[in-house]
This record gives C-alpha cells, structure tokens and sequence, in this order.
DNA sequence: TATGAATGAGTATTCATTCAT
DNA sequence: CATGAATGAATACTCATTCAT
C-alpha cells in the first residue's frame, strides 16, 4: 500500500511515516558505516532503532528501497554541506580548492558515518551486472559538478590543459581514500589532510605561470 | 587428505590438481571482480567454473584458504609484473612516474579482472578484528614500497616536503580509480590515462624549481 | 531478535512462544530418543514439528540452545518427579530402594523418551574436551545425590562396606539399562522390573547380620 | 564385485585383501573409539590407516558394512577371550564372577579400543527403527551365554531366584559403565573395580543360606 | 588394486520477505 | 501502525559414495 512507485496521487506522507524513515534512514547509516555493507542486516538496523524488522519493510519496498533511500539522503547531506560555501566561489581556484575539497573533507569529519557509509554501499558489488544500488544519477551528479568547476579553471586559465574526467577520478577517490585511514584512526587530523590535497591538487591543476 | 598443513612431506601436488587449483582461483577472480566480494558465493565460483561446490572445497581447505590463495596469486602476479620495470630506475622520479604508476596502469590493462578483484578484496569489510581476510603484510608491502620512493625523492631533493602517507593514499587510489571507469568503458585509453597521472602527480610531488 | 542473551528486561514471553518452544523441545526429546543424538537434524525435528527448520532457529539461537533446553527441561521434569518421593524418607535404605530406584523406574514408565533422550544425549560423544553438550553439574547432581544416600547407609551402618562410585555407576545403569529393552517391548512391566531392581540392590548393598 | 553378499562361491580371499580389511577393522576401530561413532568418518578412518577412502569402499560395501565387520571382530574377539578362561569352571558361581565380569574386565583393560569402539556404535542409534547397525545376534549371544550361565546357577541352587533376563541387563550395563569412567581417569583401576562387582553380584545372586 | 576426482544429499545457520493479527 | 510468526532461498561446509584411470 504504502511503499509502491511514488506517483503524484499519494497521499501527504504523515509525520509519523516522516519521522520512521528517517529514524530508520539514520540507523541503517550507523549499521552500515559500522558494520560493513554485507553484515548490516535489517535485523541490524531494526536492533538499532528499536523496532521490529517488519517496519522497515513497512516503510520501504524492500531492501533496495531502503539502500537507494539512505544513500540519497547521504548525498543529499552532503551537497547541501558543500553547496553552502560553494555559492559565492568567484575563481574556479577557490571552488576546487576551499569547496569541494576543503567542504568535502570537513563533511567527513563532520559526518563520518555518512561518509563511510556511502563507500561501504558503493563497494559493495552489484548483484547483477548493470543493476546498482546507488542511483547513478547521484554519483554522475557529484562528478558533473567537479568537472564543471574544472572546465570553468581551464576556459579561465587558471588551470593547465588536462583530461577533465582523469582529474575528476583522481580528486574524488583521492579524498575518499581518507575514510579507511579515519577508521584506523580516528584522531586523524582533517585540517592537515586538507591542507596537503589542496597543495597537491593546486600543484597539479594549476597553469603553467607564464614568465 | 588434500588441503591440510603444508608440510614439507606433501607429496608433489599432481598436473590435475595445479590445473583445477589454478582454474578455480581464476574463476574466483572473475567472481570477486564481477559481483563483488560479499556476492562472490562458492556456488557463484563453482557456476562459473562449470563444477559443483564440492570441488573447490575437495581443493580448498575452506573459503578462506581459497581467497588468500587468490589474493596471494594476485599480488604475486602484480608484483612480479611491476618488478621487472622497477629493478633499473635510477632516480626516484623515474621510479615513480614510470614503474609505481606506469607499470600499475599496465597491469590494469593486462589483468583487468585481478585488480579488480584485489580491489574489492581489500575494500570488502573485515569480520573479526584482528583475523583479515588477506594477509595485511601483502597491501602494506605496496604501500611501503611506494613510501620508499617518495621518501627517497624527498631526501634527493627531487621531490618537494609533503605528507608521505596522503601522497601513498592519493596515488594509490587514483591508480585504482581507473577500475570502474574501465568498468563501464572497457576501450579506456590506459596509455592515455597512465600519461595524464603522469603529469598530475608529476607536477604533485616535484620540488620547486630553484631559479 | 528472540533468543539473544536472557536478561532481565526480556519481555514476557508470549503465549505462543511459550507452546512453541515447549512444542520444538518435545519433538526433539522424540527424535532423539528414537533416531539418536546424532541422527536427531534439526531438519527431523522440523518434521516431527510439522514446521520449518526456520522455526526453530526463531525460538533457539542454535541448536546447542535447543539441546541444553531440551536436557534442562528432562533433568527438571526427571526430578521433579523423584523428588516428591524423597521428601520424606526417613532411612537411607527407603531413600535408595523406593525413592532412587522406584521412582526412577516409574519416571522412565511415565517418560519413557525423556529418559531415553536424556541417556542418548548423556553417552553421546562431545565435541571438543571442555566444551560439553549438556551442563555436566545436571548429570553430576544425579551421581551426587544417588553417592549422598549411599554413604548415608554406609554411616548409619545400614550399608556394607562398598566403593561408592562402583555402586554408584552400577545402579544408574542397571537402572539405565531398562531403556532399550523398554523399546524392544513396550509392555514391559515395569512394576515388576523394579521389584527385581530394589531386590538386586538391596542385597548388594545392606551389612551383613550380626549374628 | 567383491564385497556383495557372501556366497559359497566367492573365490578364496587373497592374503592382501585379508590383511588389508583387518587393517582398516583395526583403525576404525580407533577412531570409533577415540572420536565417537558419529565423527569417525571414513575420510578419519582412511587417514589413520594412511589410505585414501576408495580402498575403504573397495574392501567394503559400504560405511555399514564396514561397522558391522568391525562389531562382528570385536566381539570375537571379546568372546574368544572370555571363552578360554570359561572353558574349565565348575561352578556356576566361578563362572559368573571369575568368567564373566572377570574376564570381562579383564577384556576392557587389555583391548580398551575395542570396548569403547562397540559401546559408542552401540550407542550411536539407528537410521529407521527396526534396522540397527549391529547385528542383533552378536548382542544376544552374550546375552544367551550369560543367562545360560544364570540359569545352571538357578538349577544349581547356588543362585536365589530372581528374573533372568533383568539380572543379565543389570550385569552388562554395570560392566559396561566401566568405560566412560575408563575415559576419563585412564588410570583407573580394573582389578579393584572388578572386585567390587565380583562382590556386587555375588551377593545380589547368591541362595540365601539355609541355616 | 588403489587413487584421486567429483558428486549430491545433508548439516546448521542467516536473512529478506510475507502475512495474520 | 506495528509486531511476531513463519517461510524459503541462500550460505559454507561434511561426507558417503561412484567412477575413470
């Protein structure tokens, strides 16, 4: 009844439909980020709210469904982490440097279990080939930002020439290689690691300076 | 009787047994770099090498000892393959530029699927703390022999001061993120690719010019 | 989510866990009283059951838990049974004679697959030493009551000189003895078995007249 | 071809096919005995005699067959020792004491395997009821023997009255609860405890004086 | 004769999912 | 709305047995 292909005749979800999800939203990322992908069952994540297994399921179509509803909200999360310093970037310099890695880096500090979360989702493996778990269209849309920011430095000339999706690759799984570090140890320092890829990717973006 | 200790009175193994060992790691492989390491059942192994599950198991002491004896031929394989350009590199840049990612990129291009696979091994959450599923020395000795050079570029000043282990982390995971990409687009130009991190890490790690 | 650890803030069991579980031991105390420890699957009690084997890994965290539930329910019910008779006996020769082996005799007529279950479980082999199947202190107790009241006799001067634990292993598996036969013919009467019992007993064990 | 059901047709036995059956009898019957019926596998028996399992299943039919070779030995075995000192005795009472529980323990104390090994197929249980894995008869002729024993005693008037088939029960059981004792105190000491049946049974048979 | 290879049925256990209440 | 009950498929693994060599 509840859980079907969202069309426009749904009824306004309640509040309490509201909050169930997001307490089990939550709990799921917890599960997840502590558990690992495979071990989080949903007798996990039901343990951890407090519920019965049979909620969840009332709550979302399956398995899937609860997956593909954690990682948006992760994603969502973290744009909206990101967007807010991002807006007033005036050099394509800044936008790379102090927002999308600097903003990145802190919204895993901030949301270490977000983060850890999501790579446990997104290496997880797919069942069959094709079929993900991740909604593509999340990730392409992380990745489409980045490249714009790109393309904006090199039609500027702040940037050298260089293959925009290689670099896009680089960044992004060069800044998630820091969630297994923060697992073995937490007291990483995140400021630092922020600081030493803001010099390495400035170094390896920038123009050539002309003199 | 077969896969007990290895003891130095082990009768030689016979040409079947090497044959189906070797054929059931590479269907292993093919496994775990497809489907992921958590859906990488045994019945998913023996599907893909045409046999039953008792097999692997009549070869294999348990699951275990078939994926260490993976990530074992996978690192060996590797290794063996990066050796062969590492041994004549005369300075720290070559050896970076040119072996650790060079050659790492080459192997990518040639065994695809091993990369994969020990990509998702490492990647694939640990049970127990303290009992790994691979022997962690293996991954440490690719991070420590990377380490070596950039610490080696460093003291020859051909390198410029920065944090050894980001700079590890970075390049490592920038390597590994050619998996997906080639993944969803088998034609990826590697040489292409291995050139573009070339220059990106080039320009990372290099010392300032002095003039 | 049922069987985890017992503490205090375990619900109220339901009415029909109650019968669940109380229905799952009974079919196991079946099945192995009839097919033996060893042949006793989870799989033939879940047919017995006329369940799934599902269920019963829904009331028991495994089948260990299932068989210390079973043997805590016969040793209960066992002595339960011989214990209403001991109450009130007031020479060591009565304690023995009517109440140890009478009532022992009519507790194996009443539960005749309790007591077999309870002996095939008892003589079945245990895994690794240390690890027992079933709480040795139960079985201990019976050996210690039964050696309790011999050496009562022996201090009263009732009893002959004897080895306690010679007399104590003869008795409980004179007694113990009775099972098999008890399956080749059911309509073995027991009322006279345990004549011959007592009469056995008592001349092994009184002190010789003084004149 | 060979192991099928034994006619008179079968050409003679060759002398590796005698010494290789009683070969596999003899570490069946050790894993039997050191393991319990229902870990001794033939993988366990085959590699104690340093044998892949096929030559178990080339010299019998069957793991059943193999049990019921092993059963028929021990207790040939067992009757020819307790045959020899039986042979001479006058009395029914020197044939009960002396002969049966002497020789009886006895037979425990020199072939520790071979009692332990029969006591654990015994108790092992049956697949469908009404088919066991020992032969019946084997049981029964001890059984016979020792009420044939009983009975001349009877006659004899050395013996009170009592019920047979009770008192042999009640002798055999309390012989055979020397074993699991046996188990665990290896040094226990047989000649003590036979002494103590010795008086056990003599008192628990014996006429009641006339004076 | 004997081995090694392979199978298929059976083991306990986990887990997503369904359904009556 | 929520639970508890139950299922069925999948998991790794064991073992007696068959068969080609």
């Amino acid at each position: 009844m509840k859980s079907e292909i969202k069309t426009a005749d749904q009824p306004k979800p309640s509040f309490i439909e509201i909050a169930r999800r997001a307490q089990i939203i939550e709990c799921a990322i917890d599960a997840i980020a502590e558990l690992g992908f495979a071990q989080a069952s949903l007798a996990q994540i039901a343990k951890r709210a407090g519920i019965s297994t049979g909620v969840i399921l009332y709550y979302f179509a399956g398995k899937d469904e609860l997956i593909r509803a954690v990682s948006d909200h992760v994603y969502a999360t973290g744009e909206g982490f990101v967007r807010r310093k991002a807006e007033q970037q005036e050099t394509a310099r800044q936008a790379l440097l102090d927002t999308f890695i600097g903003a990145t880096v802190d919204f895993i500090g901030a949301y270490p279990n977000y983060s850890h979360a999501l790579m446990n989702i997104a290496r997880s493996g797919r069942r069959e080939p094709g079929e993900r778990l991740i909604d593509p269209a999340l990730n392409a849309a992380r990745e489409a930002g980045l490249a714009s920011i790109l393309r904006w430095g090199k039609e500027s000339g702040e940037f050298r020439p260089f293959s925009t999706p290689v670099m896009v690759a680089s960044i992004i799984d060069s800044i998630d290689a820091i969630l297994p570090q923060l697992v073995r140890d937490p007291n990483l320092d995140l400021k630092a690691y922020a600081r030493e890829l803001v010099e390495l990717f400035d170094r390896a973006t920038r123009a050539d300076s002309p003199g």
